[in-house]
DNA sequence: ACATTGACTGCTA
DNA sequence: ATAGCAGCCAATG
C-alpha cells in the first residue's frame, strides 16, 4: 500500500451518498494526472478491505465500466437505491458528479 | 525479480 | 462524429 493508494482510498470514502465521481477525477485529486487505471485497480483490491463505496465511481462518460456479468447490475441497483437516476444506462454527470470542495478534502490531513 | 494486466482517459487522425 | 493508441503504475502470477 503506497501513500497515493491510501489517498485514493480516502478520497473515495468522501464521496457523498447520491453522488458519483469518475476514475480520472479521483486520480487527479490524488495527484495522478492520468492515473485512472490505478484508481480502478485500487478500487478492485481495496473495496472489500476498506468497505469503500465503490459503486459511486464510474467512468468519464457517466457509465458503469463493469461487464454485465461482472457486477454491472449490482452497481446500478446500489446507485438507484441512493437516488441516482439512469438515462439509458447512463448517469447525467451534470447532475450527479461530486465536486469536492476544500472542506471535503480537509478530512484527508495534508 | 520480471512481465502482464487492467472497474480508464484524453489526444490524434 | 467515431476509432485508435499511448500513458499511467499497483497488483498479481
Amino acid at each position: 500500500m503506497t501513500d497515493t493508494s491510501q489517498l485514493i482510498i480516502e478520497i473515495i470514502k468522501l464521496i457523498p451518498k447520491g453522488k458519483v465521481s469518475t476514475y480520472g477525477r479521483i486520480g487527479k485529486l490524488a495527484g495522478l494526472q492520468r492515473g485512472a487505471r490505478q484508481v480502478a485497480r485500487i478500487l478492485h483490491t481495496c473495496t472489500t478491505k476498506h468497505n469503500l463505496p465503490w459503486q459511486r465511481v464510474v467512468n468519464a462518460k457517466g457509465m458503469i465500466s463493469l461487464s454485465k456479468n461482472g457486477g454491472y447490475h449490482i452497481q446500478k441497483e446500489l446507485l438507484q437505491k441512493e437516488g441516482v437516476k439512469f438515462i439509458n444506462e447512463r448517469i447525467p454527470l451534470e447532475n450527479y458528479l461530486w465536486e469536492p470542495d476544500n472542506n471535503d478534502l480537509l478530512d484527508i490531513d495534508f
